[in-house]
DNA sequence: AAGGTAATTAATTAATTGCTTAATTAATAG
DNA sequence: CTATTAATTAAGCAATTAATTAATTACCTT
């Protein structure tokens, strides 16, 4: 299994996933979409209103978030809906949290922890 | 607990830790640094070794890593020792997962998923 | 103190971002 | 068919980024 996480000089982009995950979360608009989308799937025009930017930037955002396949978008009537893909935004994060951090205790052991903090107000 | 995982308005410099952990892993030198130096510390020089970038460019590579208190930087004679500093990233990363993937199952069943899999080749 | 090595800072430049407004495409409603 | 609404694409621009080389700082050796 070829390694993805840090080799940006692969795929026929010359851009890897990885790359093209971490660049979308490098943005905290983008961050906040993903938030937004977590709780439920909305329209464009629905993200864009919680936004003080212009709707073709917001649209730029999604398009960036799309891309890195952390979204996807599906057209309905005049409407486009987006709604979250969460797998690809966990498992490259845990990949590349288990290449850096000492393999053994990866974030399991911090998730647990704070999902016990959850728990216990 | 104020959450600052997509705020980028709040701290003195109006911009936020997460910001700035999520910018400097948008970088593939970046990380590539941070994969490096799990394995153990390194100076300045045989980081910029690795790489076909000037010393320079490495140079600020790694003080961006050092503000985004992802690495800490250590004074050793002529040398500068550098070292990961893992609670930031995992904390960083797995806040905002936790933000953006249903509470519940959180970034932990993929983590042991993946350990599963590493086991079993 | 003189010279050498390690590392950073400074100055510069090319390329990329992140936005804006204007124009375009597509779907619905009157 | 025309007008309206949703969304994207296109064009343009100020600000930021990522790199380079040159200069500087700090430390060690003799």
């Amino acid at each position: 299994m070829e390694d993805e996480t840090f080799d940006d000089s692969s795929e026929s982009s010359s851009v890897g996933a990885a790359q093209r995950v971490f660049h979308a979360l490098s943005s905290a608009p983008r961050r906040k979409i993903l938030a937004y989308l977590s709780a439920s799937g909305l329209t464009a025009g629905e993200i864009a209103d919680r936004f003080s930017m212009s709707k073709p930037a917001v649209s730029q955002h999604l398009s960036i978030l799309e891309t890195a396949g952390l979204i996807r978008r599906e057209k309905q009537g005049q409407f486009v809906h987006y709604s979250l893909i969460e797998n690809n935004l966990v498992n490259t994060l845990n990949g590349f949290v288990q290449e850096v951090c000492p393999v053994g205790r990866p974030i399991k052991k911090e998730s647990q922890a704070r999902a016990r903090q959850k728990e216990l107000p």
